[in-house]
DNA sequence: GACCACACGTGAGTC
DNA sequence: TGACTCACGTGTGGT
């Protein structure tokens, strides 16, 4: 039997049959609304037939309408990453937290727009680490840091690492190589330890990031201007 | 006074008093339960006062899930572009979508997964195009677009307005150039007037894009051999 | 008055 | 047992 079945007794059923409700059970079967119709409202005036076939309208009306919900969050249930047992309400929760993930990255791709930089990413002579913090209006934080630096087969590793390291989720990673210097700019996400601080820490990471890259890229150049200098003395 | 508010004649609060339920009512005032409780049930036993005390503990416990599942549901309305007045299932429905929008696009990236290609997009000497479409499980039809060709200044706005004409909207694009060559990798998402056989429309799109470049590289090469071969023939 | 969307209180099931 | 989640039927306000 289905939950709240047995409860259909409307104010209605019992004010026109002037039934006491506690001598009146409909028993655990569907109702057979047409054969109670024409048990105890034969009698009665055609309005109140009116107002009961409205009653029955309604309630059909909110069981389409529970369905319609219903399907809509079990889909959501089929599409995130849950069990199909988990509850209305945490179920909820997590659909708002992909939603703002969405909404932010967008938000932060749009603050920090591409008008503003060279549209295919291209990396610049100098080297430079800046991060932006979206506004944290109660999502999710997330940063967009860009660095731009001498490209070295370690970097990516690297830089892999720190993001794993301060538990950052990229969102986003975009990155564009040219002639041995590269541009990366990447969107992550902070999980809930983390606060508007974290931007320091992240900062300081890349810049520890790109100085290595500038230091191995120095030494490349001392050994290069050593090699010529030492073969420049060789062929005097 | 709350929808809803008046209707609280529990079958319990019947059975307990005995009341015909047509000569009961408590009004549309908040009910007072604690002197309800003096009034009624001093005299009754014990199991039903605490079976009382049970139901309004069930009635308040609902309460808050109910208010619980509505939260969510106000966060969501207010992060999603609708208004304050939408339906839930309206809402809902926004949401699936939004959400599928999302992993379509994870499993797009996830599906032409990057092991398989150079990590940061290199371009490669020969020209390609190449189209994925997601499997369209009911969601919305998601391509993935790769191309490799010569870049030249008008691509980017040749591309975008391919991408416009057939009314796609990029979820995501990743591009690299090295040595006058560019890489573009495309997410894009259709809207419902398209079906899968898009998919040839865009390709054959982005195949006059590259085969003009192309032209455009050997116009190039040719003119310059055209001149390396004047320029010869003019020093002999 | 008909229709729609909502919040409510309640019975039932699950853990 | 109690704490919970759910579906249901219903009253009500807005169009």
């Amino acid at each position: 039997m289905l939950p709240g079945a047995s409860s259909e007794k409307s104010e209605l059923y019992r004010i026109m049959t002037g039934m006491c409700s506690t001598s009146f059970d409909v028993g655990s079967s569907f109702l057979p609304s047409d054969s109670f119709d024409q048990a105890f409202c034969d009698s009665s005036s055609e309005s109140a037939q009116r107002a009961l076939a409205a009653l029955r309208n309604h309630k059909e009306a909110e069981k389409r309408r529970r369905e319609r919900i219903n399907s809509h969050l079990d889909k959501l249930r089929s599409i995130l990453p849950c069990s199909s047992k988990t509850d209305k309400a945490s179920l909820l929760a997590k659909v708002v937290e992909r939603v703002r993930e969405l909404k932010q990255e967008a938000a932060m791709m749009e603050q920090t727009s591409r008008k503003t930089e060279s549209y295919c990413l291209i990396p610049s002579e100098s080297d430079e680490v800046t991060v932006y913090s979206s506004s944290d209006d109660g999502g999710r934080l997330i940063f967009k840091a860009s660095l731009c630096c001498e490209d070295r087969s370690d970097l990516m590793p690297e830089l892999i690492g720190i993001l794993k390291s301060l538990r950052l989720k990229t969102l986003r990673a975009e990155m564009c190589t040219v002639g041995g210097r590269i541009r990366n700019v990447l969107v992550v996400a902070a999980d809930s330890e983390h606060s508007i601080e974290s931007i320091h820490f992240l900062q300081s990471a890349l810049k520890g990031l790109v100085q290595k890259s500038s230091d191995t890229s120095a030494d490349r150049s001392k050994r290069r201007r050593m090699a010529a200098s030492a073969a420049r003395q060789l062929r005097s």
